[in-house]
Order: C-alpha cells, then sequence, then structure tokens
DNA sequence: GTATTGAAACTTTTT
DNA sequence: GTTTCAATAC
C-alpha cells in the first residue's frame, strides 16, 4: 500500500487519495502529473478495489494512454491492462462501432480525416454551383468543424448567426455536407464526439448503461477539451460525480480547435463543491528555465495566478541565437548537437520544435549532412501519402460500399476509362433515385452511360465483389495483398522505367502491407474495419517510435506532454512565432505566447532559442527580427549570440573584424557562405587577422579541435562574449572548460 | 476519355 | 518553393 505514496509531495498525495466526488488538479509544467494519475488508478485498483473495466482514462493521445497502461501494467501486473484508456476520439470510436445503428449508421462506418472532408465539401458546393467569391471549401470546412465544436447542429445554425445570404448559404452547405455523410455511412472527427451525445439524448437507457459501466472517470489534458467533449463527461459522470480532471490553463495551445477554456474556470458550477488542488512543484526544468518560462506567462492577462517553484540548481542560461538565414540557423542546431553528442548526451535527449511544419526541411538537411540520425514527427504523414490513401480508400469501399468519397477516388485509379462523364451520370442517377453510388453502379444503362461505359463500369463492380467475397476467407495482410494485385494498383507503378517516385511509392505500399501485418500480430483477430479505424485515428506522436537513438523534430504542438534533456526552438521570429495573423487579437496572442511556455518547459537542462535576420518565404527573402516573446525572458536567464548589435559592440571594444565575430558565433564546420557582394567595411576588416592572438594562421571556429596545455585535446562548443575572446570547450573526458582563445592551440 | 501544361493558392497548429 | 486545380490539346 505504502509503496503507492512513495515519493509523492503532499499535494500529489492528496491528489492521489481523494477518489470520491469532483476533483480539480491545477498541475503546473513539470509538477509530476502524468505520476499522479498512474498512481491514482494504481490506488483506485488496489485500495478501492475497483474493477479496472470500470475505470475510464481520457487522455490527448493514444501514445499516452499505451504509456500509461505500460507504467500500470509494471506496477500491478497485467490485469491493469483492462483499464479504459484512450483519447476521447478512439473510446467514441469504440462505443460508436457498437451503437451507430441507432442512428442509421451501420457499424462498419467510415472516418473521414480532414483530407476527406475536404474533399466532400469539394464535390458539394461543386454539385451546388456555390460560387460566392468569399466561400472556400476550405473557410467551409472550418465553419463547419467550428459548429460541431460548440454542439450546434445543422438545423440550429441559421438560429444562432446573423442571418444574411453570406449565412443562409453556409448553412446549407452544411446541412448537404451532414446529409451525404450520412448517406456515404461515414463520420468526421467531429462526428465521432457529437454522435454519441446525440444517441445518448434518444436513447436515455444507453445513457443510464454508460453512467453504471465507469465508476471513476479521469481526464488528462483537460485544458483542450472542448465544448463537446466536456458535455460528454457530465453527461457520464452526472450519477456519481466521480470525476477528476488535471490540466493546466497556461498550458492550452487548442483554442483554434474549438477547446473552451471555460472547461476548467466552469468546472466548479457543473460539478459542485469540488476539490482543488494545485500542483506547483516543477521536477522537471532548471531553475533558469522555469523562471524564464514563468516571466513569458506572465505577461498574459487571462490566466489564473499560480507559481511554479522548483529544488533544481539554476543551470545554464538560455541561448538565444540569432543566425543570417534559416540555413544557417538549421546548421548552428545541427553543430551545436554534434558537440553535445561528443560530450557525451544522445541525440534522442534532443528535440528540435518550431512552429509550421515548413520549418523543418532545412533543419532535416543540416541533420543529414552531418549524418546525425533524425525522427520527424508529423509533417507530411505516412498515411496521408497518395498511394496510402489509395489503397486504404479500396479498402474502405470494401468494407462500407456507401463511402463515396473513397469510391470516387478508386474507381478511375489505375485508369479504367471511367472518366469525368460517365461518373457525373452516375452521381445523377444516384441522386435522382436515391441510391448510393455504389448502388448506381449497378444500373449503368439506367443512369444514361454508352455501351462500352457501361461494360467498364460492370467489370469493376463485378472485380470488387468478388474482392469482397474474398476478405471473408483471407487474413488481415493477404487481403491487402490481394487487393493490390487484383485492382491493378500495385502493377501500375511498376512499370519499366524504374523511376524514382515509382519506386517511392512500391516501397510504401509494401511498409503498408508491413503495417498490416503488424497490426494483425499485436490485435489478435483483428478485422480490417478494426485496422482502419485504428489508421484514421493514430496522430502523429503516436507513430513515434521513441526506442531510437534520433533527434525528434516536431512543432510545439506536438510536444505537448514530452520532455527532453535540450530543447531547441527555432524559428523565434516576428510574424513566425507569434504568427502574424495572431498578433491582431489578444486572445490569439495570448495562445501563441503559452504555445511558447509549453515550448520552453519541455526543456530539463538546456534550452536554446534560435531565430534569424531573413527568411525564405513563399520563395522570396522576408527580412526578419527577433520574437518580442524573446524579450519578455529576464536579461539574467538569457546569453545572447550571433546578433548584429553585439556584433558591433564587440568590435569595438575587441577591435575585431566583424567576419572573425560572425565566424565565431555562427559555428559550424563549414565558414559560413557569404554573397559576393559583401560590405566594404567586411572586406577590409577580413584580412585583418593581425589582432587575433593566435599563433595558428586559422582562427578557431566552432567545431574546431583545439588543444589545451592542462587539458588536452577537445572540441570547441560556443564562442563566449567576455573581455577577451573566449570559448566553451569540450576536452575530452567529458570536461567542459571556458577558456580565453589566448591559451587554445589549433589543432588538426 | 486522357495527358500535359500552366496558373493560382498556399502554411498555422491536429483529433 | 510546393501543391492543387482547371483549361487545353491529343
Amino acid at each position: 500500500m505504502t509503496h503507492l505514496l512513495d515519493n509523492l509531495n503532499p499535494r500529489q498525495r492528496e491528489a492521489v487519495l481523494t477518489t470520491d466526488g469532483p476533483l480539480l488538479i491545477f498541475a503546473g509544467a513539470g509538477s509530476g502529473k502524468t505520476r499522479v494519475l498512474v498512481r491514482k488508478i494504481a490506488y483506485l485498483l488496489e485500495q478501492k478495489k475497483t474493477v479496472p473495466e470500470r475505470i475510464l482514462a481520457v487522455t490527448f493521445t493514444n501514445k499516452a494512454a499505451g504509456e500509461m497502461r505500460e507504467r500500470l501494467i509494471h506496477m500491478l501486473g497485467p490485469e491493469a491492462a483492462r483499464v479504459s484508456m484512450g483519447t476521447f476520439h478512439s473510446i467514441n470510436a469504440r462505443f460508436l462501432r457498437k451503437e451507430a445503428h441507432r442512428l442509421g449508421y451501420t457499424r462498419d462506418f467510415t472516418i473521414y480525416d480532414a483530407a476527406d472532408s475536404l474533399q466532400l465539401i469539394r464535390d458539394l458546393m461543386h454539385s451546388m454551383a456555390v460560387n460566392a467569391v468569399s466561400l472556400t471549401a476550405n473557410g467551409m470546412k472550418y465553419f463547419i468543424s467550428d459548429c460541431k465544436q460548440q454542439m450546434i447542429l445543422p438545423d440550429q445554425a441559421l438560429k444562432v448567426m446573423r442571418s444574411d445570404f453570406l449565412a443562409e448559404k453556409k448553412v446549407a452547405i452544411y446541412k448537404a455536407y451532414q446529409q451525404q455523410l450520412k448517406t456515404n455511412n461515414a463520420m468526421d472527427f467531429d462526428d465521432l464526439l457529437i454522435m454519441p451525445l446525440l444517441i445518448f439524448e434518444k436513447f436515455p437507457e444507453v445513457l443510464t448503461l454508460m453512467q453504471y459501466r465507469y465508476d471513476y472517470i479521469l481526464v488528462d489534458e483537460y485544458q483542450d477539451t472542448n465544448r463537446v467533449q466536456f458535455l460528454f463527461l457530465k453527461a457520464l459522470s452526472e450519477k456519481h460525480h466521480n470525476i477528476c480532471v488535471v490540466g493546466d490553463d497556461d498550458q492550452s495551445i487548442y483554442g483554434w480547435r474549438g477547446a473552451d477554456i471555460r472547461n476548467i474556470l466552469d468546472f466548479e458550477e457543473t460539478f459542485p463543491n469540488p476539490t482543488i488542488i494545485k500542483l506547483e512543484q516543477n521536477y522537471r526544468s532548471t531553475a533558469t528555465i522555469l523562471k524564464a518560462a514563468s516571466a513569458v506567462v506572465k505577461k498574459n492577462r487571462n490566466r489564473k495566478d499560480k507559481t511554479l517553484w522548483t529544488e533544481s540548481d539554476k543551470g545554464e542560461k538560455i541561448i538565444l541565437h540569432q543566425a543570417e538565414t534559416d540555413h544557417d540557423e538549421a546548421e548552428y542546431i545541427a553543430n551545436t548537437i554534434r558537440e553535445n553528442h561528443f560530450r557525451g548526451f544522445r541525440y534522442r535527449d534532443h528535440a528540435i520544435l518550431y512552429r509550421t511544419n515548413a520549418q523543418s526541411r532545412q533543419l532535416e538537411e543540416a541533420l543529414l549532412n552531418r549524418q546525425i540520425r533524425y525522427i520527424i514527427v508529423g509533417g507530411t504523414r505516412f498515411y496521408d501519402r497518395k498511394e496510402i490513401k489509395d489503397i486504404m480508400a479500396y479498402l474502405r469501399v470494401l468494407v462500407n460500399p456507401s463511402d463515396a468519397v473513397s469510391l470516387k477516388r478508386i474507381i478511375n485509379n489505375p485508369t479504367r476509362g471511367i472518366g469525368k462523364t460517365s461518373l457525373e451520370r452516375l452521381e445523377d442517377f444516384a441522386e435522382e433515385t436515391h441510391r448510393t453510388l455504389w448502388e448506381a453502379l449497378q444500373y449503368p444503362e439506367e443512369a444514361g452511360l454508352g455501351s462500352a461505359a457501361r461494360h467498364r463500369v460492370k467489370s469493376f463492380l463485378s472485380m470488387m465483389v468478388h474482392l469482397r467475397s474474398r476478405l471473408e476467407t483471407l487474413t488481415l495482410t493477404d487481403a491487402v495483398k490481394e487487393v493490390l494485385r487484383v485492382s491493378g494498383y500495385q502493377s501500375q507503378y511498376e512499370t519499366d522505367d524504374k523511376n524514382n517516385e515509382n519506386e517511392d511509392r512500391l516501397e510504401n505500399l509494401e511498409e503498408f502491407v508491413n503495417s498490416a501485418g503488424e497490426f494483425e500480430q499485436n490485435n489478435e483477430g483483428a478485422t480490417l474495419e478494426d485496422f482502419l479505424q485504428e489508421l484514421s485515428l493514430l496522430t502523429d506522436v503516436d507513430q513515434w517510435e521513441d526506442a531510437a537513438d534520433a533527434v525528434v523534430l516536431m512543432t510545439l504542438h506536438s510536444a505537448k506532454g514530452l520532455e527532453f534533456p535540450i530543447v531547441f526552438i527555432s524559428g523565434l521570429e516576428d510574424g513566425l512565432f507569434p504568427l502574424e495573423r495572431a498578433k491582431e487579437k489578444e486572445e490569439e496572442l495570448e495562445e501563441e505566447r503559452r504555445l511558447f511556455y509549453v515550448g520552453i518547459t519541455r526543456a530539463m537542462k538546456h534550452c536554446v532559442l534560435t531565430c534569424v535576420r531573413r527568411r525564405l518565404r513563399y520563395g522570396q527573402w522576408m527580412p526578419s527580427i527577433a520574437s518580442p516573446f524573446t524579450q519578455e525572458i529576464p536579461p539574467d536567464c538569457l546569453e545572447k549570440t550571433g546578433f548584429e548589435k553585439q556584433k558591433s559592440r564587440d568590435r569595438f571594444l575587441f577591435g575585431l573584424g566583424e567576419r572573425d565575430i560572425e565566424r565565431s558565433f555562427v559555428g559550424g564546420s563549414s565558414p559560413p557562405k557569404r554573397k559576393s557582394g559583401s560590405t566594404p567595411s567586411r572586406k577590409k576588416t577580413a584580412n585583418d587577422s593581425s589582432t587575433l592572438p593566435l599563433a595558428s594562421s586559422r582562427r578557431i571556429r566552432v567545431g574546431d579541435t583545439v588543444n589545451h596545455k592542462v587539458y588536452g585535446r577537445g572540441k570547441v562548443l560556443t564562442s563566449v562574449p567576455s573581455s577577451q575572446p573566449a570559448f566553451r570547450v569540450a576536452f575530452q573526458g567529458g570536461v567542459v572548460k571556458t577558456i580565453a582563445a589566448k591559451f587554445l592551440q589549433f589543432s588538426e
């Protein structure tokens, strides 16, 4: 019993022991909330003798759920695996497989991802002949999602809007969209949250069943729940009120996705007399990192006041490095990682975070050049690739023929001579006779197709029917292989001219077959339906296998909930982070600031911020200045390198050439690339090497190997601005010292 | 009915 | 710099 409370501070202990009634835990960054959640579940199981099935734990990613489950198994044995865990989406998808029939969907319904939804909206707007300039498919998608996240159904949408022509149009599209989803036997991500509530409403007995099914409900990352999720929790816990939510309003970064900060602030109203516990001791970061992060987030006006504290040492200062271009920025980061690796850090101790996925490219290249292992979490996902989406569309249609979006994707892919005209006729026929597109395929004559086209449709149909019957006897992996073969999808890439693109595609398809095999192994008796659902709900972070020793690259959003010894946050420039469009509204600016806060607090030992003077955007050079956020960090926590201002100051102080300083700051094994049109002053001072107190003809730069009389061989990590040129040097044996340049010799 | 070309839009962040 | 869509030629 006692081990459940070992190594917990009094607040954490209280959080574990408070099991009954509503409990709101404010858990600051790094305050050990995962530990608390795990211990709490363990406590419920061991001390309260709760059956694992009667605990529901909601996490933000499936990976987080998996980790929690593993820790529980480690503590309590395999029984613990039976606790219900997952994201809202995966938990609800599971529920809907059983219950969606109540709303007229079959258990084989398809889950549409963002791209599928968008495609459907596009088609819809096309056929509805919507051509209002201000209505884009993308905008419509946001509108619909926005409505759904606030639980506004198509029928209610008009009432809550200022009604004008545009509003009516939008609502009409929303309605048509929802209808089409139903026809297709498909749900989008938001539907996964809404539909269970509709079922509860229509069938109270189902709700009652659910209310008695779980005795305890725990929710992680509560600050990022939206209205619908809140209503779901409320419905489930209404009987017993045993709901424990853990959140941190300072880490709320999904406002744009409908996350509703009111859910935290209104918790007390919905669940009367809650116990409120604040976890404010940080166990993750150095005092400096914590101080900097706190100072930043305190600039936000809309937050509950709290103060994180730590017993940790001050640690190193946060570095703020300004490079010339994004290319140089990447070089700087890659070099620093290489040096750290030399000093004994593993690659996986490093994370590089950025605001937008597009920033990953330069970083990748720099790491690749140095043969530093890395992994990108997110970005263009494996499952977003064309060939993967295509094969998935085949599988989806086989499982759920009503899915018209997928059907349209594959009917002429590979080309079978069923083109635009035929497809349009079939769609019209389906519409007129209230049939699904799939059903319409069975009546090509009636749809008005010519004899040639008729024949082609028939052979496509019979191929699909044949595949469908084959599925019943084949294993998952064999089924996927069979589909690839019979459909001719694979062979279209096995052409004679082996260009790279085709080979890549084939490789990816093979990878897909492998993942089916893996899924089959991990889930006994897994069906194709299960596999497709799993794929739809996978998050980027879920796919990250952290066994490998590799640097991790991801967006700040994806980094939520994670920690790394060394964290780089790149692209800290005004207009990029915070984004230009977020600067107009205070709310959005504060969310950007929280994102920065989340980024800094991922770091345990060291945090490096980088920005550039000019960045290539849309293929054009944009001059940039450092993010205003960087100025919110207390100066005594910060060490600036590479800045223009500093350069001129240094030159003034030391009489050094600008280029020399630049070299020592920018670092890199390759000398900084210079445009031929350098300024006159640079040219003049570049030759002025006599002022450098070095015996060797080459000046010492970051990344060089040097010799020291006492410490021996070492590598130059960074230059240190002080009264005389100096560098931080990592010597063999792990000693790191700051040494004046004059005591260092260049070593080959 | 299909392939090729060129313009235009586009990047916030994700279940 | 990249991706997606529409118009044009075959």
